[in-house]
DNA sequence: GTAGGATGCTAAC
DNA sequence: TTAGCCTCCTACG
């Protein structure tokens, strides 16, 4: 489950398993059949993401738009390839890895044109190169009067932010989500950028969200580590009406754009 | 066995 | 603002 560090992981372990070599491409679950027939025994020439989406390179300018939306599935394994099971999307196979996916939003052969529409419709992206927060902050953020925590989420604002670490970095900076954008300084954003830049730069490496602090770990701290199916140690993602980890207060939880909000207001008051 | 929820997003009202 | 998409897993009987 997605957020931009889990896309741009996927984009380096499909370059790892797949690039440069011929792939046997299919669809079991059949929706995307035509489309595998056409680049079946063609070269991944390579991948590439943006926020959540991710760009599989074949030929010279065809690509496969994945968009894994809430609940697809990415799953690697070495060859030989088990059966595959009647959801799987997408599979492409060599004579050492198979990659299996399933449940996608989007999975799609598209041009280079439309290949650039999308990129052109998305916010910068912390984990990429070519990003530019400054333009974010003074064309969007700085003028709106939207939370900054659904601006945090809006994916023409910003690129890959989504609800783990939306809630994360507001409590990192003690930032109360439901400013308003406008309200935001210029210091502030500048902050939560560099410090999204790090963490999202650490979960690409481990493949899961990590945002806490050395100082207040598990082990530092003497509490028992979280256990919970995303993996990672959080100070309020998930963590509703339990103690916080740093004021003791209890961690809130609401709704906002028709997803779940988790912050500290103790800590939260800026 | 069933219901419900989840790291997302879009089209339609 | 809501329904809909797509899958998997957990909690609850």
């Amino acid at each position: 489950m997605p957020e931009g560090h889990t896309i741009h992981r996927l984009a380096q372990d499909y370059t790892a398993r797949f690039a440069g070599r011929t792939a046997h491409v299919t669809s079991p679950q059949g929706k995307f059949t035509d489309s595998a027939a056409l680049i079946h025994r063609t070269v991944l020439n390579g991948a590439d993401a943006h926020g959540k989406h991710l760009f599989l390179r074949f030929r010279e300018a065809d690509w496969i738009h994945i968009h894994l939306g809430l609940f697809g599935k990415v799953t690697f394994g070495d060859a030989p390839a088990p059966p595959p099971t009647d959801t799987v999307r997408l599979r492409l196979a060599n004579s050492t890895s198979y990659v299996d996916l399933r449940g996608p939003t989007t999975c799609a052969l598209i041009t280079d044109t439309e290949k650039q529409a999308i990129h052109d419709r998305l916010g910068p992206d912390p984990l990429r190169e070519d990003a530019d927060p400054d333009t974010a902050y003074n064309t969007r953020i700085s003028r709106s009067r939207t939370t900054i925590a659904a601006l945090l989420m809006d994916q023409k604002v910003i690129a890959g932010v989504g609800n783990v670490y939306r809630a994360e970095v507001l409590f990192r900076h003690g930032i109360d989500p439901y400013r308003p954008g406008k309200d935001i300084t210029a210091p502030e954003w500048n902050a939560l950028w560099t410090d999204l830049v790090d963490l999202m730069r650490e979960g690409v490496r481990n493949n899961r969200i990590d945002t806490v602090r050395p100082e207040h770990t598990p082990e530092a701290m003497g509490r028992p580590p979280r256990v919970d199916d995303h993996g990672g140690e959080v100070y309020v993602y998930r963590r509703a009406t339990m103690p916080c980890h740093l004021c003791g207060g209890e961690i809130r939880t609401a709704d906002l754009a028709a997803r779940n909000l988790f912050w500290c207001p103790g800590c939260q008051r800026k």
